[in-house]
DNA sequence: TCCAATGTTGAAAACTCGGTGAATATTATG
DNA sequence: CATAATATTCACCGAGTTTTCAACATTGGA
């Protein structure tokens, strides 16, 4: 069965070696996704903003800024999955790529087999999770977020959000509808050495309460999960109860 | 950084060479993981069922049975996340292997840090998307569970659980159609130390059953096997072998 | 029947959460 | 470069919830 579902995503490579950019696009668009190629990371970041794209694909070692360093950027501004490509043997790139944030890693040499077959799993997963950007996101007829232009809107009042209200609130939306452990907000939002503060996401949650929420003792928008972490209430509620999905036996 | 966050983590080793096998065992001890050795997929599938692992490591080549065929018993019964050993250059028993289920591969021959990098980073990424399997469990028509998102549907109610309660419910449903030992769920759901706690797991068995069941004392969902433990229903078995036990309600 | 295993109740102990304010670090500005 | 403004870290408390613990009631099977 053709799985045409990916057609279309639009999928970044970020690779200094012009061969292995070009083999990577051809065994892509070869299955129906399109691809844009970057040989520097500068260049990534801009198309990052310019063209939206689904995916990227990071190398991790290339000359001027290194995959981490994109990577870095990256997360600064946008959630959109992230494939590393790192080297054969090196593990540690690998963990600290996941630990930064990437989706996923491919280790060189791969097949195309193995290339789109992660690529589609990534996709999948974030799918799943809703991992929506772009455009305007409307949570109620009171909150507004543009998350491109980094602000918040309020019943028409511009909300200012120190930069860790403002990770804390994006990474809490971008899982609306989900349960976020501590650990996971932690390590998103300060770093993965802060697994053991706790305390910090409850003051920032706090903080961004007072700030968005009519009632801030009956939080509407941001919920507590108690012994668990936070969640963004499920504003895009879509009757997700029982769509069609493929029964994994 | 001394990252013992997965200290205990019991973990299945499977491989026909019991060189091998030794010497992923002495490796993943010296990280603090409990570690089984197998040495035939038959005896897997049973340790699987009686220890309850939180990984299982898989040889892909052995003599009677192959990693795959174990793989496909394994994810009969269990989504516990499963790290395929494989040859090296054996590219398309990576990708089988992914696609059959399998959590990552490690490539043989791999050194001491590979494999314990791999088998934390799978365990991370399991913990951090909850180890379901995505999907929306329906018990039957009154009962709905979405271990992704934390939720518990009861005729359309959206029902309150304590972390324990939930915890315990998680692997009751994980293992529903069977029986879980006191020492099984002591040790999943308090840690292994309160192995000779057995009260407790009755306490909150009735907890769950107060808010589940619509006659707690006679449930439908969590069935108490007198002298063992516990079994959630095996609700996936619909109208087959009916006759052993259903009284009308 | 009797007894061990299971179910139920309630109160004490431990912990989580929201909230405040001060100390420290970082960034912006004259 | 010094200072002010802003942001983050950290310590602490009361209220409320969850877990632990113990005591008692009930059940099912030899």
């Amino acid at each position: 069965m053709p799985d045409d579902s990916f057609k279309n995503k639009k999928i970044l490579v970020v690779d200094d070696e012009e061969r292995m950019a070009r083999f990577i696009r051809l065994n892509l668009e070869h299955d129906g996704f399109l691809v844009i190629e970057a040989y520097r990371g500068m260049d990534a970041i801009r198309i990052l903003r310019e063209q939206l794209p689904d995916m990227i694909l990071l190398d991790v070692m290339m000359p001027d800024i290194d995959g981490f360093e994109v990577l870095r950027m990256v997360r600064e501004v946008s959630t959109v999955p992230v494939i590393m490509l790192t080297a054969k043997g090196e593990e540690d790139d690998r963990i600290k790529g996941l630990e930064m944030g990437a989706d996923d890693y491919i280790t060189k040499p791969f097949s195309p087999r193995e290339l789109t077959s992660r690529v589609k799993a990534v996709l999948r997963r974030v799918e799943a999770t809703g991992g929506g950007s772009g455009e305007v996101i409307d949570v109620d007829e009171h909150l507004k977020l543009d998350f491109d232009r980094r602000e918040v809107w309020l019943d028409d009042k511009l909300i200012k959000l120190r930069p860790t209200e403002y990770r804390l609130l994006y990474h809490l939306v971008q899982n609306a509808g989900w349960v976020l452990t501590y650990d996971q907000i932690l390590s998103k939002v300060w770093g993965y050495e802060y697994r053991d503060e706790p305390h910090y996401v409850r003051l920032y949650v706090n903080y961004l309460r007072q700030k968005l929420e009519k009632d801030p003792a009956n939080p509407k928008y941001i919920l507590t999960e108690r012994g668990v972490g936070y969640r963004f209430v499920d504003f895009r509620r879509k009757n997700t109860r029982d769509d069609e999905k493929s029964p994994a036996v």
